[in-house]
RNA sequence: GUAGCAGGCCACCUUAUCGCUCCGGCCGUUCGGCCGGGGAGGAAAGUCCGGACACCAUAGUGCAGCAUAGCGGGUAACGCCCGUCGUUCCGAACAGCGUUCGGAAAAGGACCAGUGCAACAGAAAGCAAGUACAGUUCGGCUGUAGUGAAACCAGGUAAACUCUAUGCGGUGAAACGUCAUGUAAAUCGGUGUUUGAGGGCGGCACGUCCGAAUCGAAGGGUAGGCGGUUAGAGCCUUUGGGCAAUCAAAGGUCGAGAUAAAUGAUAAGGGGCGACCGUAUAUCGGUCGCAACAGAAUCCGGCUUAUGGCCUGCUUUUUUU
RNA sequence: CGGGAUGUGGCGCAGUCCGGUAGCGCACUCGGCUGGGGGCCGAGUGGUCGCAGGUUCAAAUCCUGUCAUCCCGA
């Protein structure tokens, strides 16, 4: 079951309704501008170890194509930075990350801000 | 060269590394791996019209309501498109009324069916009353003045109500079918079982069909999979009919199917456009910048709006010869 | 995907149906009452009526297109 470090493939992604709705609900955060995630730890049953969406709000960019790309970047950012997780936490989470910036980014600022915030995710969860 | 109009085309390309999704094949225990192939638009947008398709009665009648508006044609259909007539505006020709020619614009039925509206000004903007002056056959009539967008005379206005003609049944892929999961045939209230409740997805009346339960309150459960779902009024070429929109025939061709929602990221190189610099213009070389509008969500035909570049034709204007 | 509603001075609203004067409250400015502030009284400034066309003698109002904001519906 090894999994291919740099993948992110259909079952990987965060699709539920019902999960997404618990995530804001229920979850906890940390953020690192212009980044939220949102985690929780996710049900066993979860066919990967860690689940994750994206998502932008339309308040904030109100073209579909802008939008569109934030979210390619941010998948993009997660997918190269992901092993930052998996090498450091035997447990089982499901991921939603905002972006909360209000113009459209560079893919070298999402980076950055991806391993900042995934850095100190781990910090918080495996301190204690 | 500049500006405008009309028509057509394209929507940066290639390579490398990593990645997403669908289809087919092989391997393999779930779950994946390997190989091959497909993967956003001209507007996918706004949702403004028209259809297909699905369910509700094979979708019925009248009223109400809504939409359209010269005439003819095209179309599955349209509020779209083409042609034509009239109207208005602009330009030219003739000395002028006006006519002719060329171009452009536009929601272009009917105020002799009825009702309404017209600020200010003005005597007066209908159910009528009446100013001044002049002329007079003196009965009252005629003309002029003045106000105003419009006036002893009837007009104007329907993107005012309305009338006429024509068309329109309703709801939309969250339609609809099916599988799975799950609870509660629980509680309270209304109406009713052949003397017919209630329902058949906007209103009223009728008709018709189903019909023993049904409606409301508050509450509980599930909010997942599959089908619909992509081959269609499809696209390309040729020939023929037609002024044209477009139609017919023959041949060829297959071009996305996601679902918190795929079609991407990074790097290099090459083309495109613009500015600046070098040189005597072009050419050439160098540097820098830009690369638009925008993302399928059941599918088509239009309209509207946003927007980068190239090509062709016509017109206007400028410079040089 | 499908339905609606609203854009009017700095702010909150009326006027739109049925076309001719753009108005109300708060705020702002000036003056008066007060020793000063507050409060009250009086006067005043300030509006491309979201934008662009059209109908009309005349448009915030009628018609068409367009932009923005907000709210619904499994």
């Amino acid at each position: 079951m090894s999994k291919p470090a740099l993948g992110f493939s259909k079952n990987e992604k965060l699709k539920s309704r019902k999960s997404i709705e618990r995530l804001f609900v229920e979850g906890n955060s940390v953020s690192k501008y212009p980044i939220k995630l949102m985690y929780i730890t996710a049900d066993p049953d979860q066919q990967a170890p860690i689940v994750a969406g994206v998502t932008v709000p339309k308040r904030n960019f109100k073209s579909a194509v802008t939008r569109n790309r934030i979210k390619r970047l941010l998948r993009e950012a997660y997918r190269l930075n992901k092993a930052l997780v998996f090498n450091n936490t035997e447990r089982r989470f499901a991921f939603l990350f905002l972006y909360l910036g209000k113009e459209e980014p560079t893919f070298e600022r999402i980076s950055e801000a991806m391993k900042k915030v995934l850095t100190r995710f781990i910090d918080e969860t495996e301190r204690r």
